[in-house]
DNA sequence: CTGAAAGCGCTAACAC
DNA sequence: GTGTTAGCGCTTTCAG
């Protein structure tokens, strides 16, 4: 069933049916109302391949993005993946999770195979050869949640985040207030760690407060390592110990309450603890968060795109205003014990 | 740069380019490495669109699930993918997740589009109509972790897991056991609920013990729901209350545990915990489990399909054995009190 | 082992 | 608004 087929059985030319199925071009209502039913009556599906090849557009996006076991990574994932269906296009998943072999066969041959119209990349810190393969695609490009040099990129504040979750915790009377930031690795692939404690800096800085090297320990974004990370910072003489801990991300925030209990601590009488995401089991933990909207980053990334891909004349560019996050409180913070 | 520019840098035909460099038909080494140099040269590589229409072949497989938010889904993913992208193929991802409308889509529209080579269904209860469009598609199909009518599927001993968890906990003394099962939605995709409920039962039987519906209490398999579901559970009067729980995942497991904290029960003591899978979290949490190894299902899945869609000679095809799983006792498990 | 050439199924000028 | 037609860039007979 190829379109002549179609085209025989509506009565008009294959032409007609390409114009009338993809929407490009003119159609009479009454001819497109035909190829309509005689496409559905055959049960018609364009090639895929056979329209790229002639169009060079394929309808399908590529979404590039370090792993797939952080709640973020997934969450962004599926608002792009579900904005894009309802936009007819596809999407073809690159993780680059492995021994960094996949990383290299990902940039120099999947993305060249021009078998996308279009790439997002997530949380990544491309290097420079990876950043001049992708522009060498010709291809529109958008990060999300990750600086690429001379590419369009969504991502919260992450200084002013780091800065409002530190903040919040000031307010409530904290000074001795500790941080589990990302430690290196981490930071090469999301940079964020860095700025994420630049703003607890300031904060602490313009409230006057002490910046201790003995209140940071470093994880790598997990529960685990959060986990591990608190139980240092926890472990210290009372005197000394952090009444309040800024968590980068709420996945070791989920870490550090555990790490409290274990240790018999109340949270958040003893220590009060913030994370940043807002993550599905937040709510379940109690937990006071920044919360952030990784899936309609995800979507919003799909706009931007679209707008490239598919211009709409009346259609309002997607603006370029800064993506928006939210303190939420809940009960992992109170004031301090005394 | 076109295969036709290739093919007079290194000499010879457009032919003998397709066929040096997609490894069909033979070419003399020598012809070969000059088509290989000059791809590399003009940093050649082939159009997908123009090769699919051609040969008919997309280098594709779609993977369907129903959504990205649990543990599982991602890992078989993850295993599949990374296995695809060694033999060159690109992973397609359609994600179900939504309100229902993009189930239909898919089914109907995307996997229409001869886009794919084969398809990898995971954990989908297929409806009859879903399984006739994707047979209608005449492509290799394989299941993982649900049950697809007429379709080779991947997926443990679903009765003999829940079997061995329980049995572990019989023969560490313990006779009242209750169960955190899956609640009827999770049935409808899944079916999996059902079996993991009479592995425990006939568990239970077999030991002569009795199966209380008091002791049964369903969730959606989230860490919440498995926490409400524990709570339930260890409310009972204490000469009526189980001293261990078999939940049917390993997240529902971990809702348990903070659930018999909070209510001030020792874990194991009070009350010991299985769950199914060993989740990236179950160590940390020394969480008693039965492991199975998505990712690794998720491989296996893809080398079913490579046999089909590639096949070797000597290639011994997958063998048909039943899928590993395996208890890992940790310290969530011990004799009851008494 | 290699080359010539006929498509694969669609889209996009270009005429009408 | 619609039809004609020339490709899109590759693979694959079929000869040689």
């Amino acid at each position: 069933m190829s379109i002549a087929e179609v085209a025989r059985l509506a009565g008009v030319s294959t032409a007609t049916v390409s114009r009338a199925l993809s929407g490009r071009g003119h159609v009479s209502a009454a001819a497109r109302e035909r190829v309509v039913a005689a496409a559905r009556e055959l049960g018609y599906v364009v090639s895929q391949a056979a329209s790229s090849l002639a169009s060079g557009r394929t309808r399908n996006v590529g979404i590039v993005l370090p792993f797939l076991s952080r709640w973020y990574f997934t969450a962004v994932l599926e608002g792009a993946q579900q904005r894009l269906m309802r936009s007819g296009y596809d999407v073809t998943l690159y993780n680059l999770a492995g021994d960094g072999g996949e990383r290299r066969t990902v940039f120099e041959h999947f993305l060249q195979r021009q078998r996308v119209d279009a790439v997002i990349a997530v949380s990544l810190e491309l290097t420079e050869p990876e950043v001049t393969s992708l522009h060498a695609l010709g291809k529109p490009l958008v990060g999300v949640g990750g600086p690429i040099p001379g590419v369009r990129t969504l991502a919260i504040d992450d200084v002013a985040v780091a800065t409002l979750a530190t903040e919040h915790l000031i307010g409530l009377g904290h000074s001795r207030i500790g941080l589990i930031g990302g430690d290196v690795e981490s930071d090469a692939d999301f940079h964020l760690p860095t700025k994420r404690r630049q703003g607890w800096e300031a904060a602490m800085r313009e409230a006057g407060l002490p910046i201790a090297e003995s209140r940071v320990a470093n994880a790598d974004f997990t529960v685990q390592g959060g986990y591990r990370a608190a139980k240092q910072l926890l472990g210290a003489p009372l005197r000394d110990r952090a009444t309040a801990i800024f968590a980068a991300s709420d996945e070791m925030a989920f870490g550090a309450m555990l790490a409290a209990r274990d240790l018999g601590l109340s949270v958040p009488l003893d220590v009060s603890i913030v994370g940043v995401d807002d993550h599905d089991m937040s709510d379940f933990f109690g937990l006071t968060t920044i919360a952030q909207f990784p899936g309609a980053q995800g979507a919003l990334a799909v706009d931007i795109l679209m707008a490239q891909l598919e211009p709409k004349g009346d259609d309002t560019p997607p603006s370029d205003t800064p993506l928006p996050f939210e303190l939420r409180v809940r009960s992992s913070t109170s004031r301090p014990r005394d």
